[in-house]
DNA sequence: GAATTCACCGAAATCGTTTTCGGTTGACTC
DNA sequence: GAGTCAACCGAAAACGATTTCGGTGAATTC
C-alpha cells in the first residue's frame, strides 16, 4: 500500500508545501516566501498575489521546517513535578491557564511536561532545552536551594521563575510580595482584637515560605506582639496540613484565636477541621489564607486571604520571557506585586476570652 | 559583534550536532544515527563507541531536525478557552495535570494553548496542526454540536475527545457514564428517604449535562419518584450557579430536601449558599456533587460525590492518542468508566416534614 | 548615451536529522 | 577459487522552510 493510498484511507489531506505555492503562482520559493512575511523588498502586487494564491491552496508554513532554519520554537516549558500534583494547589492551576493565555498573546505556546521523577527533573529542562523544544522556562514553586536555577544559568537558558530564591539578585523573576502580605495580615488580626495569632506555615523547602515566616514574624512586632514557637505549625500547604495545624494548635492550649495560613488551600483544610471539631469560624476562631483562589469565595464560611492577580502575573511573565529570549538581560526583569487583603466572612474580632 | 561572541556572551554552549559527532568517532552520519538509533544493522562495538563519544560531547539529537525529517511531533495539543477560564472547574485541572503525566509516560509532551476568541477556536486546532506543531488533540468539554470534531473528522487529525458527543460513533472518546451516575445518584439519595431531589443541572450545550440529565430522570423513575421540572434549575457547571440555584429552589417552595448538582463546583456553591441562608447540610437538607475532586474533601462539610479518577482518564488516553497517531482506528477507542459514589457528609437522611 | 541606482526577484546554501540505496568487506559454500 | 551471503557502513537525497548573495531590468543621473 502507497503512503499516498494510506493517506487517503485515513483521509488526510496532504499539506501544500512552499514550493508548491511557488510553483502555482509562477515565482520562486524565496519570493514567495517573503512575500508572505511581508518583506519590504517584494512588491505590493506580487504579495497579494502571493497571499491569494496561498490562501486558496489552504498552504500554512511548516512550523517544523522553520523551526529548523530559524533555531527557535516560539514555546516555552513548564515542568510540572507529578509527585507533587496532590500537593499542587489551585493557585498554580489558575497560573498555568493565565500563563498560556498570556504567552498566546505573544505568539508563544505552552510545552507542559510533567516529570514522575524529581531525580530526573534538571535532566528533563536539559533534555528539553537541548532538542530544541523550547526556546526558555518558566519555573514554577522555587527552592530556597534551588538546582534548576543553577543549572539554567550555566548554560544560558532563557527562564523566569515565579518566585525569588535564595539569590535571586542574578535570574529574571516575578514575585508577590508575600513577607509584607503577611506582615499586613497580622496586623488585621491584631487589629480585630486577636492576640494570639497562630501561623500554619508553608513547606520551609519553598523559598516563599521563609518569606511568608518573616512577614508573620514582622508583623507581630509591629502589632507589639511577641512571638510564640507554640503558635507555630508547620506545615506543607497542602489542606491536609491546615487540618493536622489546627488540630494540633487547639490541643496545644496555646490559646490561639486566630490562624493564620500559608496559602488557600491550608485555611480551607484548617476550617474544614474546625468545623467537624464543631467549632464556630468566625465568631469562635478566625481563619484566614493567601493567594485569592477563586474557590475562596465560595467555601464556607467564604475566605477572608491575601489576594494577588494571576492573570497580570501571568502576563508580566509572558513578557518578560519574551525580553530574555529576545536577548535582555535577566536583571532587567525582576518584577515585585502586591497582595491585597479581601476581607471575607472566615474572620472575625476575637471572642472575648 | 559575531554571533559567537554574542553567544560567549549570553553563555550559552554550542550544542554538538550529528556530524560533529561522526567526525569525531570517524564514521558517517547515517552511521551514528543508525548506532544511536539502535537499529540492528550496527555493530555492537560501535553502537558502544558511538554512545560514549555522544555522550562525552554531550550531544542530544535536535528534535526541530528530527521532527522535519520525520513529520511528527510527538505533542498532543489541548486547547482551553480562556474565555472559560472562570468556569475551568477544579476537575479540569486535575485531568490536564493527570494528561500531562500519563502523556509523559509515553514520550509525548503537552502543547496547552489557549484561545482567548471561541470564534477563533477551529482556526487555532487547524493551525496548530498544519503548522506540524502536535500530532493530534485531546478535547474537552465537548458539546452537543460540537464543530471541532467535524472539522478534525474531516481532516483526518487523530484526535479523542474526553466526552462523548450526539454522534460520537465515529471518533475515540473517553467518557464516565454520567447517566449512570446520576441515576446511582437519585437512588443514593432517595434510599436516604428524600422524595423531593432537586437537580441542579449543567452548562445544557455541553453534552455530557444531557446526560446526566438523562440519568437524573432514569434515577426518579427507578426510585418511583415523578418527575417535577420545578425541581430542576439550569446552571452552568459553576459555582455561582449553584448559590443561585439552590436560592431559587429553595424560594420557589418546590420542597426540595435533596439538591443533586452537575457537578462539584456547583455542589460548594449551592453548599455555601445554604449556610449563608442558615440552613444547615447535612441534617436540613443534602446536596451531593460530582467528579470527586481533591477539594471535595477538604470542604466542610466535606462533599459526598460520585468519584472517578482523572489519572486514569489521563492514562487511558495517552495510550489511546498513541494508538490514534500510530494509525488506528477511531473506532477502536471508545472507553466508558464507571464513577462511584463516596458518601461523606453533606448528605444525611431526609428531614422529617 | 553610458553609468549609476533602485526595485524586484531567483539560485543555491543552510538548518540537523533520518532514509534510501548501495558499496565494501570477509566468511562460507560447492 | 569463483559465487553467495551476511554483516556493516557511507554518499546523497529528503524534509520544508529562511538567508545570503547576486542578478535582471527599468528608471534616473550627468
Amino acid at each position: 500500500m502507497s503512503g499516498k493510498a494510506a493517506d487517503a484511507l485515513k483521509g488526510k489531506v496532504k499539506r501544500a508545501t512552499l514550493a508548491e505555492v511557488a510553483n502555482a503562482v509562477g515565482l520562486a520559493k524565496p519570493t514567495v516566501s517573503r512575500a508572505l512575511n511581508d518583506y519590504p523588498d517584494i512588491s505590493e502586487e506580487t504579495k497579494r498575489r502571493v497571499r491569494e494564491t496561498a490562501a486558496a491552496m489552504g498552504y500554512v508554513a511548516s512550523s517544523r521546517a522553520r523551526q529548523l532554519q530559524k533555531g527557535t520554537t516560539d514555546a516555552i516549558g513548564l515542568v510540572i513535578s507529578s509527585a507533587s500534583v496532590g500537593l499542587q494547589s489551585a493557585y498554580q492551576s489558575e497560573f498555568t491557564s493565565a500563563l498560556a493565555a498570556a504567552l498566546d498573546g505573544h505568539g508563544l505556546d505552552l510545552l507542559l511536561h510533567s516529570v514522575a521523577d524529581p531525580v530526573s527533573e534538571i535532566d528533563t529542562y536539559n533534555r528539553l532545552f537541548q532538542q530544541g523544544k523550547v526556546d526558555g522556562f518558566v519555573l514554577m514553586r522555587t527552592r530556597c536551594d534551588d538546582e534548576r536555577i543553577r543549572f539554567l544559568t550555566e548554560r544560558g537558558v532563557p527562564f523566569v521563575t515565579q518566585g525569588r530564591t535564595a539569590d535571586s539578585a542574578n535570574h529574571a523573576w516575578i514575585d508577590i510580595d508575600s513577607q509584607k502580605a503577611f506582615s499586613d495580615a497580622v496586623s488585621f488580626l491584631a487589629g480585630k482584637g486577636h492576640r494570639r495569632i497562630a501561623y500554619i506555615a508553608g513547606d520551609p523547602t519553598i523559598y516563599s515560605s521563609t518569606l511568608r515566616d518573616a512577614g508573620y514574624r514582622e508583623g507581630l512586632e509591629r502589632a507589639g506582639l511577641a512571638f510564640d514557637p507554640e503558635l507555630v505549625f508547620p506545615g506543607d500547604f497542602s489542606a491536609a496540613s491546615g487540618r493536622l495545624g489546627l488540630k494540633r494548635l487547639l490541643d496545644s492550649g496555646a490559646g490561639a484565636t486566630a490562624f493564620l495560613c500559608a496559602n488557600d488551600a491550608t485555611a480551607m483544610g484548617a476550617i474544614s477541621q474546625a468545623v467537624e471539631l464543631g467549632i464556630d469560624v468566625p465568631s469562635e476562631i478566625s481563619v484566614m489564607g493567601y493567594d485569592g483562589v477563586r474557590m475562596a469565595e465560595m467555601f464556607s464560611p467564604p475566605l477572608t486571604t491575601l489576594s494577588h492577580s494571576a492573570a497580570e502575573c501571568g502576563e508580566r511573565i509572558a513578557s518578560m520571557i519574551v525580553g530574555l529570549v529576545g536577548g535582555d538581560a535577566p536583571t532587567d526583569h525582576q518584577v515585585l506585586l502586591p497582595a491585597h487583603i479581601i476581607e471575607r466572612r472566615s474572620t472575625g474580632m476575637a471572642a472575648n476570652v
